[in-house]
DNA sequence: GCCTATTATAAATTATTTTTATAATGACTG
DNA sequence: CAGTCATTATAAAAATAATTTATAATAGGC
């Protein structure tokens, strides 16, 4: 079986019309017809449900089985195009949430650099949600993640190598900034500044708010954080962010938080269960062990 | 892409040579080579390094990461059809271990009988986690499962009806016959007849013992309750099972444990995450919840 | 040096996919 | 309600791709 089958009819699922499926790869409508009509044959069974009284393909119960396995499958001839083109090139694509990045990545970088392996890497940034599923999806090759709760995932191999609470940063004009230590529930009033949901601050933000039974008053989400800590200093609300983030700045005041039982922020070194790694790829996975777990 | 070549790949990363995997698949040799230097092509690398040095074929970096996504395809590929045959076909496969079988399918088949449904309806047997895997790869369409943990995979709804708790069983010429209630510390000498390990109660036992810190006189392993419960009669050694197990016997003893935090038995409705199911499996699972969830 | 087992290569053959051209179906429109 | 449009199906021809046949090349064993 073609996998270009496949690809026609995944592509005939979401489109719903031979003709636009057919220009999106450049042939002509028959080949679509034929392409269909050939796995047709080979699953034994009707995919599609030609429907011209409703002006609109049905896809049948099979076709809706075969969706699924073919979607599935295309997606992993992707990332399988993707992990040898990065292991025939040598390169490492290494995925860091900021906050990872800013705290830790400055120590394994000069480690990297003395072994002359610095050239080859190439960092992606994101927060830790998405990173996760690029390196799923063959984006990323390795990668520090953050997470509140230890990373067990099927595809996913973690080694945790530490962790940290979170803390509460106000400016120094906030009332609150005399304290050095504070419940969560004393917030209820507060408002707040965040990263957005493709951190994993906000999960662990949540968490919290849920267990406290309120609803805290979120007046801006943020990707960056000096972004938020900027806003922070201009007293635009208060933050909750790992106590990772290094703390140079006298505007704002960092809290401890007093609560029993509070997420914290673990960080692991991380990596596809499916990938062979390069030797290169080894090496750095080594230099990051042992700069890290110390 | 040919899922040919894939195939001919993956058995040729197994078989490390060229002509037999041609006579295996019954095509001529040259075949092979071609298939694996499309691959080659498409995925712009060396597979396999052609060593005739020492006489065996070794696998590039590149062909152990292509071999791992191969297999996953075509074992991806196999799976579609085999629900879609089944799809077609109007046909369920429920997969039952022996002791869900006796104690909760015979109230489960009477309703599908008054509803004209059990006779499309075929049953395969064998332990828990046999038949977890068994359904993973598309042999079972609906399961009732037995495990010590809620079950949570990814690939696996399952829906929790009943939980009970394991007990002890002896003969009752045995001397903890008189006993109603014990502790398993308390069998650090006995001798256990037991399932195998395709059945959750060895996880399960496993995890006494070694909470307990002895390491069990396993004297026989069955897959079937009433060998084990033969056994115990004529006393060759006590056994370990759910309280689920239908004890009719004059000459068996059945104890209750008293350990904290005892693992359970849990019973749970399962199938795949990724199959559409059929409007009669649909009934089936209405069947089964109706029954089982009263 | 000859035989054997194995993989590679080239040309011929066979199979498959795609295109071209056209038909068929039903909705919409003036 | 005939004409037009958008859509999918069908058949034959053309283009591509895969497989076989026949043979070469390579290295090990005797």
């Amino acid at each position: 079986m073609n996998t270009k089958d496949l690809a026609y009819f995944d592509r005939l699922i979401k489109l719903k019309n031979f003709s636009q499926v057919a220009a999106e790869f450049g042939v002509t409508q028959p080949t679509i017809t034929t392409a269909i009509k050939r796995l047709e044959t080979e699953f034994g069974t009707k995919l599609f449900l030609r429907d011209r009284v409703h002006r609109d393909l049905a896809v049948t119960a099979s076709g809706q089985q075969l969706a699924i396995h073919a979607t599935a499958i295309l997606k992993r001839l992707d990332l399988a195009h993707q992990e040898i083109t990065r292991l025939t090139q040598q390169r490492t694509v290494l995925g860091l949430p900021p906050i990872i990045e800013n705290h830790y990545f400055p120590r394994v970088a000069a480690h990297l650099q003395e072994r002359g392996m610095l050239e080859n890497i190439e960092t992606l940034e994101g927060g830790s949600v998405w990173l996760r599923n690029a390196l799923r999806d063959g984006q990323v090759d390795l990668a520090l993640l953050g997470s509140t709760e230890p990373l067990s995932y099927k595809s996913i191999v973690a080694e945790e190598f530490d962790r940290k609470p979170f803390n509460i940063f106000v400016s120094r004009q906030h009332p609150l900034a005399a304290r050095k230590r504070i419940y969560f529930s004393e917030l209820r009033r507060e408002r707040f500044v965040l990263f957005n949901n493709s951190f994993i601050h906000d999960a662990a933000f949540n968490q919290l708010a849920r267990r406290n039974h309120f609803r805290p008053d979120v007046v801006f989400r943020a990707r960056d954080t000096h972004i938020i800590m900027n806003l922070v200093a201009e007293n635009v609300g208060v933050t909750y962010l790992t106590g990772l983030v290094d703390q140079q700045r006298r505007d704002v005041v960092r809290l401890e938080l007093l609560d029993d039982e509070q997420p914290e922020f673990i960080s692991s070194i991380a990596y596809r269960a499916s990938h062979v790694l390069t030797p290169a790829q080894k090496q750095v996975l080594a230099v990051l062990r042992g700069t890290l777990a110390e």
